[in-house]
DNA sequence: ACCCAGGAAATTC
DNA sequence: GAATTTCATGGG
C-alpha cells in the first residue's frame, strides 16, 4: 500500500483495483451517497470524507494522515490483495467467475460493527431506498452534529436510553423494539461485539443472535460487514435465487474462507442482472 | 387493490 | 418441529 499526503486529502496509489461504486452501493453500507461525477460522501468514525477516484488513484478528501492510517485504510481494506483473491475464487467456478468479473472492484468494508448491528436490523423485511432514510434519520436524531455538517452513527449507550416512541421518527415501524433490544444488550455487554470477532464463528453467531430480531441472515451481514468475518455468507432472498437457479446444489462453505466474498459479487451480479432469473 | 422489499417473531398445524 | 401469518412502512 503507496500513498501520499497533500493538505488535508490523501491520495492512494495502490487502490487500482477498487470501485468506489461497486463498493458503497452494492448493499453493504447505507451511509454513503454520490454527489456527482463518481465521487461519494460519508461519514464514519464520526469523520466525513469525500471520496473518489482519479487517473486509477483513490482520492480521499477532508482526512488527515493520522486518521488515514487509523480509519481509511483499515475501512477501505486497502492492504487485502483482491486481484488474487479474485483469481482463486474465479477457478472455483465459471459463474462465480463471471459475476466476479461482472464487478471486480467490490471491497468489503470493514465497518464498526454497532453500525452494521443496527443497518442490518433495519434492512429486514425492507428496501435499500427506505433503509438509507430510516438510517439518516436515525443519525439525524440521535447522532452528534459534526462540523462537517454530517451526524456520526449513534452510540449503543444513547439509543439504550430511549423507549419505541422515541423512535417513532424513524418510521421504522416493528424494527424499533429490535433496534432497542440490541442497544441494551450491545450497552450492557451482555453481547460484547469485539468478543465476537476472536471467537469461533459459530459461538460469536451464536452470541449475535441472543438479539431479539437478529436471525441468521441479519447475523451474518453484522459479522461479514461489521467484524470482518469473511466465511460468513449472508442468504437473503436475492442469494437465495441466485444459488437455486445459478449454483444448483451448492453449499456457501464450497467457496471457503471468503464465501462472504463471493457472495457479494453473486449478490450484485444477481440484483443488477435481474432478468437472469427468467 | 395488490405485491414486494438484503427477515424474524409469533402463531398454528 | 415444520409450515404459515404477522409485523410497519412506502413505492411500484
Amino acid at each position: 500500500m503507496d500513498y501520499i499526503v497533500e493538505d488535508n486529502r490523501i491520495i492512494v496509489s495502490t487502490a487500482g483495483d477498487m470501485s468506489l461504486r461497486d463498493t458503497l452501493c452494492c448493499g453493504q453500507s447505507f451511509r454513503w451517497r454520490e454527489c456527482g461525477d463518481g465521487a461519494f460522501r460519508g461519514t464514519v468514525c464520526g469523520k466525513t470524507v469525500t471520496v473518489s477516484k482519479q487517473e486509477g488513484k483513490l482520492l480521499i478528501e477532508g482526512a488527515t494522515s493520522e486518521d488515514f492510517l487509523n480509519i481509511w485504510r483499515n475501512y477501505f481494506d486497502l492492504d487485502f490483495d483482491y486481484v488474487k483473491l479474485r483469481g482463486e475464487l474465479s477457478q472455483l467456478h465459471p459463474i462465480l467467475s463471471q459475476a466476479a468479473k461482472f464487478a471486480p472492484g467490490i471491497h468489503i468494508l470493514r465497518q464498526d460493527p454497532f453500525e452494521a448491528l443496527i443497518s442490518f436490523i433495519i434492512s429486514q423485511n425492507n428496501n435499500i431506498k427506505r433503509i438509507e432514510g430510516i438510517v439518516d434519520r436515525l443519525c439525524e436524531n440521535f447522532g452528534e452534529k459534526l462540523e462537517s455538517g454530517e451526524y456520526s452513527f449513534p452510540t449503543a449507550e444513547r439509543l439504550a436510553q430511549l423507549s419505541a416512541e422515541d423512535l417513532a421518527p424513524l418510521r421504522a415501524g416493528f424494527r424499533n423494539r429490535y433496534i432497542l433490544d440490541a442497544a441494551v444488550k450491545v450497552h450492557t455487554g451482555q453481547v460484547n461485539l469485539e468478543q465476537c470477532r476472536t471467537l469461533p464463528f459459530e459461538e460469536a453467531k451464536k452470541q449475535l443472535m441472543t438479539i431479539v430480531g437478529v436471525g441468521e441472515k441479519v447475523a451474518d451481514c453484522v459479522l461479514l460487514y461489521g467484524l470482518h468475518r469473511t466465511e460468513a455468507f449472508p442468504m437473503d432472498v436475492w442469494m437465495k435465487r441466485a444459488m437455486s437457479t445459478l449454483f444448483p446444489g451448492v453449499e456457501p462453505s464450497f467457496f471457503g474462507e471468503y464465501a462472504g466474498v463471493a457472495q457479494q459479487y453473486i449478490f450484485h451480479y444477481s440484483r443488477m442482472n435481474p432478468d437472469v432469473f427468467k
